[in-house]
DNA sequence: CTAGGGTTAG
C-alpha cells in the first residue's frame, strides 16, 4: 500500500469520496493510521480536504483530522474554506484564512483562497465582509482573474449591490461568456429584467446557459410570459434544452397555473430524456401543485427515490392549497420518520394543514415544537397561520389574544386572518379592530376594507358601508382589476373585470344568460347585498355577470368538451356571490371547475367546494 | 490534488 504514496490520487481518496457515514470515513481513517500513511503531510491534507469536499455533512470531522495535522499546506486550507463556503456556517471559512495568513509557513492566499472566500461572501449576504474581501484580492492582485470577477458579481447580486456588480463589470476589459451571463443575471435578481434583457441581446454568444439565466431571471421576477416566449425563441434557435432550463420552464408555468403548458414540458422532459434530477422533480410536484392537479403531483411524488426537504415541502404546499389538509399532515409524519429535518417552510404548510382540518390543539403543539424541537424560530407567517388557525376554529378570542401576545409587532396579514373569521362568524366589533389595525399598518390594504364593508353589508348596516366606500374614496384606495385566466388546447385567454374584447364575447354572453336561466329555474337569487360593495367591485355591470371568473367560467363552458374540468386562475379572492353561483354551476352544468384564486384552490364538483365555504 | 455564469418549497 505504501507504494501508492506518490501517486496523485490514493485509494483511500477515492473511498472518502464515496462514502457517505462518518463510521465510514472513521475506519479509513483508521486504516491510514496504522498503515502509518498519515505521517506523510501531503496525503494527511489530502484527507482533510477530500472529506471537507465529498462530505459537507460530516465538516466537524475535517476540522478533527485537521487538528492532528502539524502544518497544512495551502490546498488543505483552500478545500477547508471551499467547503465552509457552502455550508451553513459560512462564516467559519474567515477562520481558516486567518490561518493561513498567520501560518509559520508563510503561507499567503492564492486566487483559489480569495475565490471561496467570495463565494463565502455571496452566501452570508453581509454587508461589511463582501466589499472587505473584495478589498483583499486587489490588494493581493486577482481582480483580472476571470473566476474572481464572476464570483464578485454574482456576490454583489446577492447583496443586492447592482452598481457594484456593473462596477465590477465595466472595469473587465474582454469579459467572457461566463462574466456575462453573471451579470445578466445580477440585473434580473436585483430587480432590473429589462437591462437584462438588453445584456443578454448584446451578448455576442449566448450559450445555453446563458439562455437559461435569461429564462430565469424572468421567472424569478414573475415575468412568466416573457419566460415562456423566450423559452420558445430558444427553441426555435436550436439551443439545447436542459434540465436546469427546464426548472424555470416549469416554474412559470406554476405561476401561471397553466397546466397545458406544464404538461407538455414535462413530456418534453421524459421526451427528450433529460435526467429528473432533485430540483426537477420537485419543480414538477410544484407545477402540479399549483395548476391544481395533486394527483399527478403526489404520482411524481411517489416516483422519486430521493427527496429532500424542498420536495417534501412542495408537496405538503401543494396538498393544503388544494384542500387536502389531513394528507399533508399525514406526509409531514412520512417526512420526519424518512430522517428529513422540517424547515421554516414546510411549518408554514403543517400549520396550514392543521388550520384546515381545525386541528387547533395539533398545530398548537406543532408550533411549539419548532423552536423546542427543531430549533426553528417562528416568523410571521407562522404566527399568522396560528391566528388563522384559532380564528377559523372559531375561537376569536384565543386569536386576539394570541396576537396580542406576540413577541414581534403583528402584521397585516395576522390581522387578516382574524378580519377573515370575523366575516365568517360575524362578528362585527372585533372585525372593526381588525381592519382598523390593518389599516394603520397598511393605508392602503383594499382587503381590509372590503371585509369589513360586507361584515356590515352582513348585519344591513348600509350606513356604514358608504361610510367605508367614503374613507376609501378620500384615502385613494384601489383594488386590482379583477382578472381570470384559462387555457384552452395551450392558449392563453384572459378576462379582466369588465372587458368584452374577447373575439368571442357573443357567444360567451349567449352563455352566460343561459347560466343565469338556469340559476333562476334552481332558486337561486343574486345576493345582491354584499354586490353593493364586493371584492371585486363593478358598478354598471349586471351583478351576475359582471366577475371574471363568471365570464371565464362561461367561456370554458362554450369551448372546452364535456367532461373536461374547466380550470381558472384568478388573481384576487373569489368572492361569496362567485362562489354560490360556482358551487351551483358545477351541478347544473355537470362541470368540474377548479379556481386557484391568489391563496387557495376551490374545486368545486356537484354544487360543493373542497373549501367547504371558509377561504 | 481546489475555481467561474443558469435551477426547487411559504
Amino acid at each position: 500500500m505504501s507504494s501508492l504514496r506518490c501517486i496523485a490520487k490514493h485509494p483511500a481518496i477515492s473511498l472518502i469520496e464515496s462514502s457517505t457515514t462518518l463510521n465510514e470515513l472513521k475506519q479509513i481513517h483508521t486504516q491510514l493510521l496504522v498503515n502509518s500513511l498519515l505521517n506523510d503531510h501531503h496525503l494527511l491534507g489530502q484527507f482533510v480536504a477530500s472529506i471537507a469536499l465529498h462530505n459537507p455533512n460530516n465538516l466537524y470531522y475535517s476540522n478533527h483530522v485537521l487538528s492532528q495535522c502539524p502544518n497544512p499546506t495551502l490546498f488543505t486550507f483552500n478545500s477547508m474554506i471551499r467547503a465552509y463556503s457552502k455550508s451553513s456556517t459560512p462564516h467559519k471559512s474567515f477562520h481558516f484564512y486567518k490561518r493561513i495568513l498567520r501560518s509559520d509557513d508563510n503561507l499567503s492566499p492564492d486566487n483559489y483562497t480569495f475565490n471561496f472566500l467570495v463565494r463565502t461572501c455571496a452566501q452570508l449576504s453581509a454587508r461589511e465582509t463582501g466589499p472587505s474581501v473584495h478589498c483583499a484580492v486587489v490588494k493581493h492582485g486577482f481582480e483580472n482573474d476571470p473566476h474572481i470577477q464572476s464570483g464578485l458579481i454574482f456576490m454583489y447580486a446577492e447583496l443586492g449591490w447592482l452598481s457594484s456588480c456593473h462596477q465590477v463589470f465595466g472595469e473587465i476589459p474582454e469579459p467572457d461568456v461566463v462574466c456575462q451571463t453573471a451579470i445578466v443575471s445580477a440585473c434580473a435578481k436585483c430587480g432590473d429584467v429589462g437591462f437584462a434583457r438588453e445584456l443578454f441581446d448584446k451578448m455576442p454568444q449566448r450559450d445555453p446557459i446563458a439562455w437559461n439565466a435569461m429564462i430565469a431571471g424572468y421567472a424569478q421576477c414573475g415575468k412568466s410570459r416573457e419566460a415562456l416566449n423566450l423559452f420558445h425563441l430558444m427553441q426555435m434557435e436550436g439551443v439545447k434544452v436542459n434540465q436546469v432550463c427546464m426548472v424555470s420552464v416549469l416554474s412559470a408555468c406554476s405561476h401561471l397555473g397553466a397546466l397545458d403548458q406544464g404538461r407538455w414540458a414535462h413530456a418534453y422532459i421524459e421526451r427528450n430524456k433529460l435526467p429528473m434530477t432533485l430540483t426537477l422533480g420537485t419543480a414538477l410536484i410544484d407545477m402540479y401543485a399549483k395548476c391544481g392537479d395533486m394527483n399527478k403531483a403526489m404520482e411524481v411524488f411517489w416516483g422519486m427515490s430521493e427527496k429532500n426537504v424542498y420536495t417534501w415541502s412542495s408537496a405538503m404546499s401543494g396538498l393544503t392549497m388544494n384542500g387536502f389538509g389531513k394528507k399533508c399532515l399525514e406526509l409531514f409524519s412520512l417526512m420526519k420518520q424518512d430522517g428529513i429535518h422540517p424547515n421554516e417552510v414546510t411549518f408554514v404548510s403543517v400549520l396550514r394543514g392543521c388550520s384546515v382540518v381545525g386541528l387547533v390543539d395539533e398545530g398548537r403543539e406543532h408550533f411549539d415544537s419548532m423552536r423546542r424541537v427543531y430549533g426553528l424560530e417562528p416568523q410571521l407567517e407562522h404566527y399568522g397561520c396560528m391566528v388563522d388557525l384559532y380564528s377559523r376554529a372559531g375561537r376569536l378570542d384565543e386569536a386576539l389574544n394570541f396576537i396580542n401576545s406576540m413577541p414581534i409587532k403583528p402584521h397585516a396579514g395576522a390581522w387578516g386572518a382574524l378580519l377573515n373569521a370575523c366575516r365568517m362568524y360575524k362578528n362585527r366589533e372585533l372585525g372593526e379592530l381588525a381592519s382598523r389595525k390593518i389599516v394603520e399598518l397598511e393605508a392602503k390594504n383594499h382587503g381590509a376594507y372590503v371585509l369589513l364593508s360586507n361584515i356590515y353589508a352582513d348585519s344591513k348596516n348600509w350606513d356604514a358601508v358608504s361610510n367605508v366606500r367614503e374613507i376609501m374614496k378620500a384615502k385613494g384606495v384601489r383594488k386590482l382589476p379583477g382578472c381570470s385566466v384559462l387555457e384552452i388546447d395551450g392558449e392563453v385567454h384572459e378576462f379582466l373585470v369588465g372587458d368584452k374584447s374577447h373575439p368571442r364575447y357573443n357567444e360567451i354572453e349567449l352563455m352566460l344568460g343561459e347560466i343565469s336561466r338556469r340559476l333562476k329555474l334552481a332558486g337561486y337569487v343574486a345576493n345582491t347585498n354584499p354586490v353593493l360593495f364586493d371584492i371585486e367591485e363593478e358598478e354598471k355591470e349586471d351583478a351576475l355577470c359582471q366577475h371574471s371568473e363568471k365570464v371565464a367560467i362561461a367561456f370554458g363552458l362554450i369551448s372546452l368538451r364535456e367532461g373536461m374540468p374547466i380550470r381558472i386562475v384568478k388573481n384576487l379572492r373569489v368572492c361569496w356571490d362567485c362562489h354560490d353561483v360556482t358551487k351551483l354551476i358545477s351541478r347544473l352544468f355537470n362541470r368540474e371547475i377548479i379556481v386557484r384564486d391568489r391563496n387557495r384552490f376551490h374545486h368545486f364538483k356537484d354544487g360543493e367546494c373542497s373549501c367547504k365555504g371558509y377561504w
